[in-house]
RNA sequence: GCGGGAGUAGCUCAGUUGGCUUAGAGCAUCAGCCUUCCAAGCUGAGGGUCGCGGGUUCGAACCCCGUUUCCCGCUCCA
């Protein structure tokens, strides 16, 4: 049964643990969350996959830039400027427009009435560098993880003796002060990016644009998300940011319909002209084959961690009325419980050579496992069917004299009997990881 | 930021015209009994100053004001 509701995913998410509001006892923060010990689990296999997807292929290096940048990063980035926007409200009609569309000064659009002073908006969150509030000490949170990327490509390629085409991978917290957050963990105002941006010679970005476009999407599939749940949607002219020629979104279904997971996009040289610009410094790249000196062109893969782990989540959620349960069909790799071990009754000796058994496949395996011995074994079994947990090794009285225990799959629910020798590669190869 | 709707236990919700309430139910959680592989049953327990702050009233979960959070629409979305 597919999910008509977000709000099925919010409430499971709560219940068990995965997602909380942030600050729920004060009432809670506007487009604020927290990650519970799941999500904090799922979230961290949903990155640390994105990370060797990445940083694994040998041209890709990874990176870890701090959030607060030089103020002038976002001068020469275009932010400063394009995140800007000048409103004003009708006192009449309640209306807002941009400032530079209202056509006759002061006067509303829709229905002649007054309209109010401009107001900026600027997406950028402001703080202050050092403990004076004054404009000179004025540092943003970085909107996106980008420019710290852009700004030390010369110190990456230059340490990691890079050749073009390289890239450098990142994850980070970005912060856009949105007008209009919510769907959940969707749109926030604090989020976190995996950003890749990709380094290549002028002329071949568009053959590296069509490269990175399969690489994304069949990374998405790879991950067991549903093939027909995923699109790409190009941006038409009005649609592109100001810093990209061409651009790729990844759309996923969502239950609030199909929506971005992740942009590909053509930045061209833009950034690394507006820095050299900007910065006085020359960035050019070397090419010491060929003895030209070239502003490198980027593209860039920007995936929101956030919205990959609710389409993982929307994706995976299952109701299953003939069995009288829900399941959270993760596959294998994501799942943030591996396996959990169920003594049959909550009896002596089965619950000693139970732990028993967690004890030796701690040792061997190092999956995160869970051990549950209350309630009768179907119902935890749902439990476990409920965090997406792969498998349930179950241990009854007959393991007491055969050494041996029962493993159960969450999606097929089939049951097979293993000795408990064999049973560390048993779910190394069961789990595949 | 504007307009509308909503907020009662972890979840889903009852709660009559303001007094029948010491604020309930189901599910969930925990303990005990029972139970030899898919949400059984029985007994019991914990958990809520009814989002928060004021006000009206002899008396407020209920009426009024403010505020906050969520949802829908508008606006915005590099």
């Amino acid at each position: 049964m597919p999910v008509d509701d977000l709000s099925k995913i919010v409430s499971l998410c709560k219940r068990r643990g995965f997602i909380f509001q942030s600050s729920e006892v004060y009432g809670g923060l506007n487009s604020c969350w927290d990650y519970g010990p799941l999500g904090a689990e799922l979230k961290r296999n949903v990155k640390d996959l994105w990370w060797s997807e990445m940083t694994r292929r040998g041209n890709i290096v990874g990176l870890d830039a701090s959030i607060l940048m030089h103020p002038k990063v976002w001068e020469a980035s275009g932010h400063v400027e394009n995140f800007t926007d000048p409103l004003v409200d009708c006192k009449k009609c309640k209306q807002r427009f941009r400032e530079d569309k209202v056509e006759v000064k002061g006067k509303c659009p829709a229905c002649g009435g007054e309209l109010t002073e401009a107001r900026s908006f600027n997406l950028m969150f402001k703080t202050f560098m050092g403990p004076i509030e004054d404009s000179a000490s004025v540092v943003y949170l970085r909107p996106e993880t980008a420019q710290g990327i852009y700004v030390n490509f010369l110190n990456v390629q230059g340490s990691m003796r890079q050749k073009l085409p390289f890239g450098i991978a990142q994850i980070g917290k970005a912060f856009r002060n949105e007008i209009t957050p919510g769907n959940f963990i969707f749109r926030t105002r604090e989020f976190e990016q995996m950003e890749m941006q990709f380094f290549v010679k002028p002329g071949e970005d568009e053959k590296w644009m069509e490269y990175w476009k399969e690489q994304r999407m069949a990374y998405y599939v790879g991950l067991g998300i549903d093939a027909n749940k995923l699109r790409f949607h190009q941006h038409v002219k009005g649609e592109l940011a100001h810093y990209a020629k061409d651009a790729y979104d990844i759309e996923y279904e969502f239950p609030i319909g199909w929506q971005e997971m992740e942009g590909i996009h053509n930045r061209t040289d833009f950034d690394l002209k507006r820095h050299m610009h900007t910065s006085g410094k020359n960035l050019m790249y070397n090419d010491e084959v060929t003895n030209e000196k070239y502003i490198p062109y980027i593209i860039e893969t920007s995936a929101g961690c956030d919205r990959s782990l609710l389409a993982v989540l929307c994706d995976a959620y299952r109701e299953d009325p003939a069995n009288e349960r829900t399941v959270l069909s993760f596959s294998y790799k994501l799942a943030p419980i591996k396996l959990a071990i169920l003594p049959l009754m909550k009896k002596e000796p089965l619950e000693g050579y139970a732990r028993e058994i967690y004890d030796t496949l701690f040792k061997s395996t190092k999956y995160n496992m869970q051990y549950d011995v209350t309630g009768s074994i179907g119902k935890r079994y749902r439990r476990q069917d409920e965090i997406g947990t792969p498998l349930c090794v179950t241990v009854d009285f007959d393991s007491l004299e055969d050494k041996a225990v029962t493993v159960r799959e969450r999606d097929s629910m089939a049951q097979e009997r293993i000795s408990v020798e064999n049973l560390p590669s048993y779910i190394n190869q069961k789990l595949g990881i």
